[in-house]
DNA sequence: TTGTATGCGTTATCAG
DNA sequence: CTGATAACGCATACAA
């Protein structure tokens, strides 16, 4: 037999107190002695003390559990969101529940699979990600329902509920700068499904900047669904022109990697002939060669600060200013001067 | 206030029994007449009860909550492992809880790492993956603890414990068995870290069925490490010889996608001038051009299956018969017959 | 600032 | 086969 664990009335019989205070020392509550406080954290400690969750949640109203909603193909990403979620979560002792749903569905299905994570089990709150952060008809099913979450990188409606992202605008913006100062005047943009709104942000940084930098054609551009197969499609369609550019920036990892694929097959090598930059940092940056140039956005992070955001304020007083974390311009293998016309 | 759910009190009540008689339904107990059994579903139905897990646990004996540990630097690979056993998982109302352990620790800083993990909360049972299933540290650790757990792809003892797997002795042969069909007659092989055992199982296989084949001078090998940089140079050193091979199988597809660029930095085209097969059927298996030939793994089933190893077994009777499941050959572009001698 | 009593929704023990 | 009733470990009102 593994040895049990202590009990809060051990505890409190420990530390000669009653289990009540023991309570209010766990929960932090207020008004109590700096001497009983101290009693019972060495008995907690002596005994080598952890609240039973499931106690817990069922004498308060707290579940002790957040989930995590996503939809999003990349297991590189979603296992970022649920790495940073979970340390976030076992920091504080709640268990992470993750449900992946599918936002391809109509909007009956996808309310029947919301309300069946619903009613499976009560949740203390959800972090939502890219897409589900944009369907409004998610937004309202989980409003109706009354449950507390936070979105990761939404585009909707930005002030609505509680949000954690990063200045994907301002990102963009720095990978024009980069390519422009490298000597680049003819670009190439590949964007993602209009479902994923970041990349409508990142689209509009890049040509603003590029604007404001003073060229007068604007990037080429091409569609390529956020996939490793609409990036060789997009850097085909882009590359197989009159003038191609030499510079192409894709809203994400997977479709510059494409676009990697595109290049070679039209003769082009990179760095050389063509510059190439992707967006997210994620695990084909460094599966492809020359590594991909990009711009890293911290998953985990944004991840653990949404469970925070959620865990770290009381009911009905989740902040709504934004959470901005950094992102880092990653500069690597893909991407270099322009090559001098013969 | 969302609708508070039900209870089994009322759940009795309506169905005119007691409570007991409704707990003995929920969990399938013997000796329930099939008339009571009606009604009780019935009512269950009706008031779309769910039984409240934290009651349960805290009442019985189980947490129902199950962990993964895991130590692999895939993200692909552990988000299948992750989604398989959190469907698994959630089909039976438990928890899933994950665990990143680091392996490259010294014996005494893991030991802690795992202590502090079956310290964390209570769990019904541990799904392992590699490389964690191999390591007699955590083997001891946990058993010494009494907690059950599972093994997938285990090469250490693999009857010591349940365990789930794929033949990859006989998947690695069928990669053989294919190269050698089209003609090919001088092998590479990329080997894993020691760590990892099925690489070696896997080299096993396919050297074992060149040789049946009647191949006499065995592949030239190289070590990669499972990683995509390893790949890169473990190609190199195969390519860059007297008498390079037609075909390199490597232990894992990121090693073989950096055989793949290494293949195009010597100037060889992939399938042309050589052939590449990997294993896994990753993500990266798609991500590069051409796409990957490989051996699948259904890693999502496989994980599945653990959890229900451990769910569906009572205490102390887990099968020890290793649990197998079936491999498929997946051919895609990245293989061919060999070329003709010019 | 501290302690006491009650109940959360189930399982388990024991009678019928 | 079925039903009372006592735990389970903690939070919550309420009292002191």
């Amino acid at each position: 037999m593994t040895k049990s664990r202590a009990t809060m009335t051990q505890v409190a019989r420990l530390a000669g107190v009653s289990i009540k205070s023991v309570s209010r020392v766990i929960n932090r509550e207020a008004h109590i002695s700096p001497r009983l406080r101290e009693r019972v954290e060495a008995a907690i400690a002596e005994l080598n003390y952890t609240p039973d969750t499931a106690a817990r949640s069922l004498a308060g109203a707290r579940a002790f559990v957040v989930g995590v909603l996503f939809d999003n193909p990349s297991p590189n990403y979603t296992m970022n969101i649920v790495g940073g979620a979970h340390e976030a979560c076992s920091a504080q002792g709640y268990h992470l529940r993750i449900d992946n749903l599918d936002s391809t569905e109509q909007d009956r299905a996808l309310a029947d699979q919301l309300e069946a994570v619903l009613s499976h089990g009560r949740c203390d709150g959800f972090v939502l990600t890219p897409p589900l952060t944009d369907i409004p008809l998610v937004l309202d099913t989980l409003e109706r329902h009354d449950v507390r979450f936070v979105r990761i990188a939404p585009v909707l409606a930005p002030g609505r509920t509680p949000t954690v992202q990063i200045d994907d605008f301002a990102a963009a913006g720095a990978v024009a700068q980069c390519l422009w100062g490298m000597g680049h005047r003819h670009f190439g943009f590949v964007g993602g499904p209009p479902s994923h709104g970041a990349a409508g942000t990142r689209r509009a940084g890049f040509f603003s900047r590029l604007k404001a930098l003073g060229l007068e054609a604007m990037p080429s551009e091409a569609s390529g669904d956020f996939s490793f197969d609409g990036g060789i499609a997009a850097g085909f369609a882009l590359l197989r022109t009159a003038t191609p550019p030499t510079a192409i920036f894709a809203a994400n990892d997977d479709m510059a990697a494409g676009v990697m694929v595109a290049a070679a097959q039209c003769g082009l090598a990179v760095p050389r002939d063509l510059s190439v930059f992707g967006f997210d940092d994620s695990w084909v940056a460094l599966s492809v060669w020359p590594y991909l140039s990009t711009v890293h956005q911290p998953i985990r992070a944004m991840a653990s600060a949404a469970v925070s955001l959620l865990l770290d304020h009381p009911r009905e007083a989740l902040a709504l200013e934004p959470v901005t974390l950094d992102w880092t311009l990653i500069e690597r293998g893909s991407h270099g001067p322009v090559r001098p016309e013969r």
